[in-house]
RNA sequence: CGGAGUGUGGCUCAGUCUGGUAGAGCACCGCGUUCGGGACGCGGGGGUCGCAGGUUCAAAUCCUGCCACUCCGACCA
C-alpha cells in the first residue's frame, strides 16, 4: 500500500474524550471514529488490526477443531422465549420489530441460534462431538460503555459452541478450547493467564476467564509466577488425545481475579517468592454449562442405548475488538502502538525519505516489490513530507519495522533499518535488510 | 440506573462569571524557502457556539426544557 494514496488520519493530540491509553492511541493511530456510544466505525488501519486478530483466532479455531459458520446478527424473539432467556436478558438486550410487528433482537451472543442450527440436522451420538463456532459482530446495551472499543455496546465475538453426549466428552471439547486459548493469545504476543471463573448456577468446575497481563488493565490478577511462566501448550498437541495433564497443569496453580481471589488460599498454596499480582484484562470466557439451552430446546440425539438424551453444551468466547484494545494496553510506549506481528497492520514500513529524488525513489520501489513478493504487505510511506513527520506517525501506528531510504544511504549503498519495539537501529545493504526483516 | 462533569471549525482549547454579534495552536488550501525525528515565512478557506423555546435594543454568554458524550459506582467478551 502506497501511504499517498491510503487513508491513515492520525492525530498529534488525542481526543479530550479517551480516557485510557488505548483507545487514545487508536484515535490518534486514525484505526476508529466514535458514532455514538460504544459504538464504533473501523477506519482502514483499524479495520486490518481486526481482520488480523480475527484470522489469528480463526486458525486457532480450526486447529483445534471447530468448524466455522456465520449466524446472523438479528435473531428471531421466539427462539429466546424458548430458551427462556428473552424476559431474563434484561435492558442490555437490544430488542427490535420488524414491519410485522414481530419481535426481534441484536444477538448478544447465539446460544439460542446455534442450538436450533444443531437440533435440526444433529440427531446421533455418532456424529459427535461438535464445536461450532463464528466471528460475528454482537450488540449489548450496555448500561455505561467505556474505554472505547474495550467497553463497546457493539463488538466482535468470537463465540464457539460444542456438543457432546455427556459431560465427560464435553470436558474434552472444554479442555481443547482451553489449549487454543493460550495458543491464541500467545501468538498474539499475550501473556494470558487462565483463572478460575465463577461457574454460575451449573456449577463445578468448567469455566474459565482468560486475562492478558497490563499494567493499565481493569482488573487485578493473583497468580502463581509458575503459571504465569509456563507458556502456551504450542500447536503440535494431540488434538485427539488426553489433554487433560495439560490443562490440569495449567489449572491447579493458584489464579484468581479480585472477584474469586482468596487472600488465605492464596498465601496457602503459593511461597512468597511466587507470588504474583498484576493488573490485566479478560479477552476471554470459557464454559460448560450442561444441558441448560439443550433441554428447554430439545437438542436431543440418540445415544447408543438407542434412547433421546439432551446433549451437554458449553460455549467459549474472546473478544476480538476487545483485543485490539488489549494488545496496545499490553504493547505501547511514549511514542505509540508497538503492534506483535501477528497483529500489525502492515508488516514493515518503507520509509522514502526524499520523495521525488530517482535514485531514492528507485531503492524505495525496489524494497517495497520485495517485501510486497516475500508477503510483507508493507506501506511504502511516499508522502511529500519532511522526515521527522514520517517517523512520527510510523511509530504511532506502531509498523513493526521501518525500512528507511535515504539519500545518504543511498549514496553509500545502504538503507537503515528499525525495529520498533526496541528502537534497534542497523544500517545495512539493501539485500541484507530485506533478509532481516523477512526472517 | 444513581452521582459528577462537558458540549465553541476535523483535533486541543480560550472566550461564558461581568450580554455588545467569535479567537489561538494544530490540521487544510496557494506560493516560496526547507528536508534523517511532528520546519518556517507570506497569503487564504472553513464555525446555525449541541437542539428548542424564553428574557433583552442586543445572547456563545442569562433563564427553562430537551439531547448527546465523558468520568465515578453496581454488571460484562
Amino acid at each position: 500500500m502506497r501511504l499517498s494514496r491510503y487513508f491513515m488520519p492520525t492525530l498529534r493530540e488525542a481526543p479530550a474524550d479517551a480516557q485510557i491509553v488505548s483507545h487514545q492511541l487508536m484515535l490518534r493511530a486514525g484505526m476508529i471514529r466514535q458514532e455514538g456510544a460504544g459504538i464504533y466505525a473501523w477506519l482502514p488501519l483499524g479495520h486490518r488490526v481486526l481482520k488480523k486478530i480475527e484470522q489469528v483466532v480463526r486458525e486457532e479455531m480450526d486447529r483445534a477443531g471447530a468448524i466455522e459458520v456465520l449466524m446472523p446478527t438479528l435473531q428471531l424473539a421466539d427462539l429466546w422465549r424458548e430458551s427462556g432467556r428473552y424476559d431474563d436478558y434484561g435492558d442490555e438486550m437490544l430488542r427490535i420489530k420488524d414491519r410485522n410487528d414481530r419481535d426481534l433482537l441484536y444477538g448478544p451472543t447465539a446460544e439460542e441460534v446455534i442450538t436450533d442450527i444443531f437440533r435440526a440436522y444433529i440427531k446421533s451420538y455418532k456424529d459427535l462431538p461438535k464445536n461450532f463456532y463464528n466471528i460475528q459482530w454482537k450488540f449489548r446495551d450496555e448500561r455505561r460503555p467505556r474505554f472505547g472499543v474495550m467497553r463497546g455496546r457493539e463488538f466482535l465475538m468470537k463465540d464457539a459452541y460444542s456438543f457432546d453426549i455427556d459431560e465427560a466428552a464435553a470436558r474434552r471439547s472444554y479442555n481443547r478450547m482451553f489449549l487454543a486459548y493460550l495458543n491464541t493469545y500467545a501468538r498474539l504476543g499475550l501473556k494470558a493467564i487462565p483463572v478460575k471463573a465463577d461457574p454460575g448456577p451449573i456449577g463445578g468446575d468448567l469455566s474459565h476467564e482468560f486475562i492478558i497481563l497490563a499494567d493499565t488493565g481493569e482488573s487485578e490478577v493473583f497468580a502463581h509466577q509458575d503459571l504465569v511462566d509456563m507458556g502456551a501448550p504450542g500447536p503440535d498437541i494431540d488434538w485427539d488425545g488426553d489433554l487433560e495433564p495439560m490443562v490440569a497443569q495449567r489449572s491447579q496453580l493458584y489464579a484468581a481475579s479480585d472477584e474469586m481471589h482468596d487472600a488465605a488460599r492464596f498465601e496457602a498454596e503459593v511461597p512468597p517468592d511466587k507470588r504474583m499480582t498484576a493488573r490485566g484484562i479478560e479477552v476471554g470466557h470459557i464454559f460448560y454449562f450442561g444441558e441448560k439451552y439443550s433441554k428447554p430446546m430439545k437438542a436431543l440425539v440418540t445415544g447408543p442405548d438407542g434412547k433421546d438424551a439432551p446433549i451437554h453444551g458449553g460455549s467459549y468466547g474472546v473478544g476480538v475488538s476487545r483485543l485490539v484494545a488489549g494488545i496496545i494496553e499490553a504493547s505501547h510506549d511514549e511514542a505509540g502502538i508497538i503492534w506483535p506481528d501477528a497483529a500489525a497492520p502492515f508488516g514493515a514500513a518503507v520509509v522514502n525519505l526524499r520523495p521525488g529524488a530517482a535514485d531514492v525513489d528507485a531503492v524505495a520501489e525496489q524494497a517495497y516489490k520485495a517485501l510486497t513478493d516475500r508477503g510483507k504487505e508493507p506501506l511504502l510511506d511516499d508522502r511529500d513530507d519532511r522526515p521527522g513527520a514520517k517517523f512520527a506517525s510510523l511509530d504511532l501506528v506502531g509498523i513493526p519495522w521501518q525500512l528507511i531510504v535515504g539519500p545518504k544511504g543511498v549514496a553509500g549503498g545502504m538503507v537503515e533499518i528499525k525495529r520498533r519495539a526496541t528502537g534497534e537501529r542497523q544500517t545495512l545493504p539493501l539485500d541484507a535488510a530485506l533478509k532481516v526483516i523477512t526472517a
